[in-house]
DNA sequence: ATTATATACAACCATTTGGTTTACAGTCAA
DNA sequence: TTGACTGTAAACCAAATGGTTGTATATAAT
């Protein structure tokens, strides 16, 4: 039986560290180690933040050697694109949202 | 000067309690009292709840008598949306996204 | 074989979070 | 005017969160 997974995908993303983590994964694979470099805190710390992440199904871990090397998992985001699209019908004015995404798009 | 606020969209919408608010709210303005009754608590952390999604202006009050109306405010959600689409291209096939957010129309 | 590197694990800590209860102040209704 | 109702504020609490340091283990390099 699988265990229900402590950290879902919204406590997940609330954290500004982990955000910046799925950023930095996303350009490529990597290991804590290297990961660390762009963090002012301890490998620990990141470890910590990884797992949380790992346990969201956001990051999966592959051993290689004494590494271990993390890689970007977009799929559990589309739960996050599922609960926002219900709020789509509540912008005033229906075309306010498109504006502002094509404004966005223009910088 | 207007003081950063404490609560940003991410954090506010990363508690369960906090995402039923927006979605009670969704359906009609109303007061803390009757929005209590939605929930196996007190006025008091209802309350609190509200304060941390008005700081992340995502609901605003207005006093009406003794009684405080809340209504939602979709705006800030804009920033998620921002956020989600730049994983986008991170999908490994690049339809399935659309082919996932199809299926979940049809239901 | 020794040393350095990569990670994991445990213990610890301060702060934040999410809730409670109690008391209070404003507003409405009888 | 008395009483009920609405919301806020303060004090308090347990648990979760985000970090630390120290130690241990496995792997790699010299």
């Amino acid at each position: 039986m699988s265990v229900a997974p402590k950290y879902d995908v919204f406590q997940a993303i609330a954290d500004p560290t982990r955000r910046k983590l799925l950023q930095i994964l996303s350009k490529k694979e990597m290991p804590i180690a290297e990961i660390s470099k762009y963090f002012p805190m301890s490998r620990t710390a990141i470890s910590k933040h990884l797992f949380i992440l790992s346990e969201a199904h956001l990051v999966k871990a592959e051993k290689k050697g004494r590494e271990k090397r993390f890689t970007l998992h977009v799929e559990p985001l589309m739960e996050l694109t599922d609960w926002l699209s219900y709020f789509d019908q509540f912008w005033d004015n229906k075309l306010d949202k498109l504006k502002y995404l094509v404004e966005k798009k223009e910088d």
